[in-house]
DNA sequence: CTAGTTTATTTCACTGGTGAATTATCAATC
DNA sequence: GATTGATAATTCACCAGTGAAATAAACTAG
């Protein structure tokens, strides 16, 4: 097996050599940002195989915890793809799947009927808190040894770091 | 366009909320792993965005790379499997793409002819010193305001994450 | 009322990745 | 030295997700 150590000394060790090559590289950045890019597909797999056996994929899974997370429990597919960052097509295919499992239901908005009002059913309910505290146990593994100020300090940086490619985004498309 | 800020603020409203629904949830444990989430899949688009021009993907990159990083420039496809954490099958059409561009040759081992040996060209490397420097200042710009000190926390608290995510792998496949 | 814009859906072609079976080689054992 | 089993890579058929374009319905502003 694959182990994420192994992966990250090699990736140190590549790091290391490549920056011989190229000394202008900015090498602790490029490491950081090899490392979120490990860690996060990583969290994705493993989320993922946790979803599987209820059927669900991660965009799916998303797309029923903002519904559910709603005081209401329904939002437009306009919405959901903003927060899922989904293509439109994508959450059509997504939402025909929910509504087929009766997870959702799909309506036309009263006062713009152009909008689609997507809706979580008491199924749809049922269904997230009985698939939700099974992760649980997972979710409070992989911080493990984190003290009350590392979750700080981890929060921080993290958001930094967010607020960081927001901007790199917006320079992108001006 | 839907800003990295927005998702977040949403997330954490949408965190609240389910909390109260179900209180037993890690609330904090569960927003770092979706914030960890959303950063690594925007690092991995606007890599790929980078690349893009370069008609690269992130796993021919990687592969590219870390053949880039040995002293030797070479390497087999199971051991690029396991660094890149790509399927076998995947690796052979990395491969096939990268030899079409005359990036790598692939030969067979002498000592073992089962193995196939594959090694980065002259042209390879230079293509890499040519792609490589136009993605550094995003790299940098994604740490800009991180002070030394950020960066080490954030360096020990990505590795420590990662040490913890190791020992949840191993214990679902006994 | 008309022209233009927004919202959602559908279709199509394409990319990236996967699982199952296949082929070739090696290593071990009888 | 033939047989069995393991390992490495490939091939094939398939699935999930994407981007672009076309369509349709409904809203908005002049």
């Amino acid at each position: 097996m694959a182990t994420l150590a192994n992966c990250i000394v090699m990736m140190d060790e590549g790091i290391d050599r490549v920056g011989e090559l190229v000394p202008q590289m900015p090498a602790a950045e490029a490491r950081m940002c090899r490392l979120m890019l490990m860690l996060g597909a990583t969290i994705d797999r493993e989320l993922e195989a946790k979803l599987k056996p209820n059927k669900l994929n991660h965009s799916e899974f998303l797309t029923l915890m903002i519904l559910y997370s709603r005081p209401d429990g329904s939002s437009t597919p306009g919405e959901l793809c903003e927060f899922t960052t989904q293509g439109a097509t994508n959450m059509t295919r997504i939402a025909n799947a929910l509504v087929k499992r009766a997870l959702i239901t799909r309506g036309s908005s009263k006062d713009d009927r152009r909008r689609v009002l997507i809706r979580i059913t008491p199924a749809g309910r049922r269904f997230v808190q009985k698939v939700l505290p099974p992760m649980f146990p997972q979710v409070g593994a992989m911080f493990t040894g984190f003290s009350a100020g590392d979750m700080r300090q981890f929060d921080r940086l993290l958001r930094k770091l967010a607020g960081n490619l927001d901007q790199l985004g917006e320079q992108r498309l001006p």
